[in-house]
DNA sequence: AAGCGGTGTTGGAACGTTTTATAGACTAGT
DNA sequence: ACTAGTCTATAAAACGTTCCAACACCGCTT
């Protein structure tokens, strides 16, 4: 029962292996590589040694000789992120598909951090990088795909030089719009993060694009409220303008489900029922979405598959030494309607 | 303004820098790594090629002849539980700061997964691996462990042979139960999930150790209700029970938020005031406890602070040649009190 | 008997580093 | 002038693999 090596302390490598089984280390190394090419006989003796001694190829050495670790490394704005986290889950997912780990890391949005990481990364050897672009300018970013290929994330792909992966914010932004537009809502407020965040001034954009194409004025029947706090907090402070309006919406759209969760809760403290008088929106659809006592209406974005696309792309881009047609895959979002959205009697009535 | 070499496709590698700089291999290996042994003039005209030529240290070499990998590895059940993300964000900041990557992988559960994982992360050479066993029985966990380091997470110490990361679910199911005590409950209901995960059966017994301090019969002050499904649903439907006792709880202590979640919803719908008729106490601290329309009083598990030690003992664990002392490390949960458990007046009046 | 194609096996060079032992060039003390 | 000591720089041997070219052997065909 002793299936540990006895000898020595040091790890078994391939000629400890050779050595047992009375073969070259070529052998040993066809053995795990190609075992088509080596007599069955040997093979099986081989097979049976390398467990007995517990022997463990060391990746070090095999990628120094071969080339290419089967890593690859994601750098997000925070790994902690429910969003980013999904997405780390897809990318594992299929990543395993091809025996290759994953190295995360958090950039935390700080340009400093990022690039620290991307230079660990690279001298890990990994094949191949995701990375959510902590600056505007990717000029940087681009130099370094030069010397290890690069996939961007949530960033549409800005020249030819890098695939990208990203879900459709300007039509998410559009999807919610309509929605509420055929549920009669004429005046709808969006309480929307700064636009300096790429996504919020998409969707802002999606938001006005809906409006015109439904040929309303987006003037009037918009009303967007910035808020930094993209939080319940937040939510719930900028329901303040909101409802001192003079002519108050009949809906409001949330950057995220959190800050929906706020507002719905100011709502409810002002006496406000939802949806018939006030109808709420999300974006995101978090868990906990569905699990409200009205449940939330949002947006979803399928992380996970997101995540999946992004994996392939970093695979392909090691694979594929045949100069690889770098791509942009885009991913449409996907309305969820619960609660919080429903036609009211009140409004129906109003849409002929 | 030329930065990258113009040469050839390949990278860069110590020797071209060696011949480019006009010296040694071993003098540019010195200036990476001992600075100060190298002549200043030389080391200035290194480091200058080196950046220039865009040098980047091959780790893989460098580990091969070195041995151990900047890299330590985990195995988590689910990355993509908000759990162990805030966890593996922990891990990751503390690694930082020694230069070590993290790996991330899932098992699911799945001790197939599990093995599978943890032999590419050995081929890899790890420094170290933290793992959430999927299996109860550790012993071939343990065996594993003596080729690389394993940390257990969740999981006392059972042996000498390992160290450990985890918080003390006792201790907790003990605080949420004292807490309702002092609020002058004297009948709880516990929604609890299944005996066989260990948090489970420990909060449980924290319950009745709790119960039993206060010189409280457990069986007359407690009722347990068992529900497989740990979200909104599972509590909801767990409530029935509870409301249809002869002699109802006035308060339910939850095993996780998303049980509250429900818990909540489901008594809001039966008319039932929180906290005034019932108290509510969840599990976990989410995001989203704080932001409820009455916040949910909850368990706070310093997740975070839980990686960071995971990671110090994953980097102790290799450091020290020494003969590291394996270490059991307890972390202990917060009580965090906000509205659904407030005393109320009907109660306080009992208090006396 | 020589040539041939196939099948299994092997030696040894390479991969890009770190490290050890040592050589060389000064300086300073006798 | 010789020795000892201090700095620097180096050559060469690892580290554990993979891969290529070559080899030995076999049974066939010419």
């Amino acid at each position: 029962m002793a299936t540990e090596s006895s000898e020595s302390g040091a790890r078994a490598g391939i000629r400890d292996v050779a050595r047992a089984a009375g073969v070259s280390i070529s052998t040993v190394s066809n053995v795990l590589n190609k075992p088509e090419m080596v007599a069955t006989a040997t093979r099986e003796r081989v097979e049976a040694i390398a467990r007995e001694l517990g022997y463990v190829p060391n990746a070090s050495a095999r990628h120094l000789r071969a080339g290419g670790n089967r890593c690859v490394g994601a750098v997000f704005l925070d790994l902690a992120n429910p969003y980013y986290t999904e997405l780390a889950r897809g990318m594992e997912d299929r990543l395993a598909q091809d025996d290759c780990l994953l190295i995360v890391c958090s950039s935390d949005k700080d340009p400093a951090r990022e690039q620290r990481y991307l230079k660990m990364l690279r001298e890990q050897g990994v094949q191949a990088i995701l990375v959510t672009p902590a600056e505007d300018d990717l000029r940087e970013l681009e130099e370094f795909g030069r010397g290890t290929p690069v996939v961007l994330l949530d960033r549409p792909r800005p020249s030819t030089s890098m695939c990208s992966v990203h879900v459709d914010d300007v039509a998410g932004g559009a999807l919610a719009t309509r929605h509420l537009l055929t549920q009669g809502h004429r005046r709808i407020a969006f309480i929307n993060g700064p636009h300096s965040i790429h996504a919020c001034a998409d969707r802002a954009e999606g938001m006005r694009t809906a409006l015109e194409g439904a040929g309303l004025n987006a003037d009037e029947t918009l009303v967007e409220v910035t808020t930094a706090l993209l939080n319940a907090d937040g939510g719930e402070a900028a329901l303040g303008p909101i409802l001192a309006d003079k002519n108050p919406p009949t809906a409001v759209f949330c950057v995220n489900d959190l800050v929906a969760l706020g507002v719905i809760r100011g709502l409810r403290r002002s006496g406000v029922r939802i949806p018939d008088d006030v109808a709420v929106i999300g974006y995101d659809d978090v868990e906990f979405a569905s699990m409200l006592a009205t449940p939330l209406t949002s947006i979803r974005q399928p992380q996970y598959q997101l995540g999946r696309a992004a994996a392939e792309l970093l695979l392909a881009e090691t694979a594929g030494h045949t100069e690889h047609q770098h791509r942009d895959v885009l991913f449409q979002p996907e309305l969820v309607v619960r609660e919080t959205s429903r036609p009211s009697r009140r409004r129906t009535v109003l849409i002929p």
